[in-house]
DNA sequence: CCTTAATATCTTAGTAGTGAGATTCACAAT
DNA sequence: ATTGTGAATCTCACTACTAAGATATTAAGG
């Protein structure tokens, strides 16, 4: 004889723990594409776009880096790569240079005129950032930064609940 | 005679504050890339991209609205809108209806295909969103949605500080 | 050596949008 | 009726990529 099971097992799709997540899915989206424009029109006065920036900064303040160094660290697929140094190569603010001990690499390297333009803007640019994440208070910023920083690395590593 | 001043007044690029919001910059961007690219993985099964899910599941929600409605909702430009139910309405999701009172206007509506599709995958997403944001506690969760939530509301509004 | 596998970059074609402007229409004030 | 203003959508040209595959090179094993 069977025993009637009186509420299923399985959680309904808006149970509460969903619709947390759900809740803080939105907030997320809607907090990187509040920030994101605001940083962007910052950057936008002098002509360069946040990927273009990510990748001078990372120049800037690590010197020359192999194109795929660069690659993993701003997070861009190998043909963008190619097609941003390009592009920056021919705004003359970026230039490749030959990997001697290993001829299929190059290096991507601030020029002169690049590293000036750092100089110049990235003061700049990281106040933009400060003024666009004023709604909280430091100590806010750092909580929030706790917790982003555990979010962020469980989801890259795939974590799933048991 | 001039007097030497032995510290510029002007804080430097990289103060504490500035030091503090340049770091939740990169966590966020971070955070928001892993939890879209688990997302967007769930939805690839079903072939549907993340914004046209959102698009469904906003007319599965609230029923048929009207094309400017969905692009305020999801945020995309007109054109994106136009091209966007275009596309799903050429896979049969969705439908273009006559607004009666405004000749200039239409609906999007999900088609009974459409329903069918989200009844289906809105719950395992759900799950998906759910299971993708497991690095923190609901309670974690909630925090972090409280603060997130001040952080989008102040850099839409270009709050900047005094 | 020679083969195989792996790595670093580049090439090419395609995608998901944006932005400006065109079109059509509504509405209010002549 | 007419005119001006603005709103809703669509069209078109363009941008910033991605993905897959090509090319060149290195490294490891036999």
């Amino acid at each position: 004889m069977t025993t009637t099971i009186a509420r299923p097992r399985a959680p309904k799709a808006t149970d509460a723990s969903t619709a947390t997540a759900l809740k803080l899915y939105t907030v997320l989206s809607r907090a990187q594409r509040a920030i994101g424009e605001r940083t962007q029109a910052d950057l936008e006065q002098h002509g360069i776009s946040i990927t273009e920036f990510a990748i001078m900064e990372a120049l800037f303040h690590k010197g020359p880096l192999l194109l795929g160094e660069v690659q993993r660290k701003i997070l861009v697929s190998s043909g963008g790569i190619t097609f941003l140094v390009d592009k920056l190569t021919d705004r003359g603010f970026v230039e490749r240079k030959m990997c001697p001990s290993d001829r299929r690499a190059r290096y991507a390297s601030l020029t002169r005129k690049g590293e000036v333009l750092m100089k110049d803007i990235f003061p700049r640019h990281a106040a933009a950032i400060r003024d666009a994440m004023s709604g909280l208070s430091p100590a806010e910023q750092k909580e929030a930064t706790v917790l982003l920083k555990r979010l962020g690395l469980a989801a890259a590593a795939g974590d799933n609940p048991a």
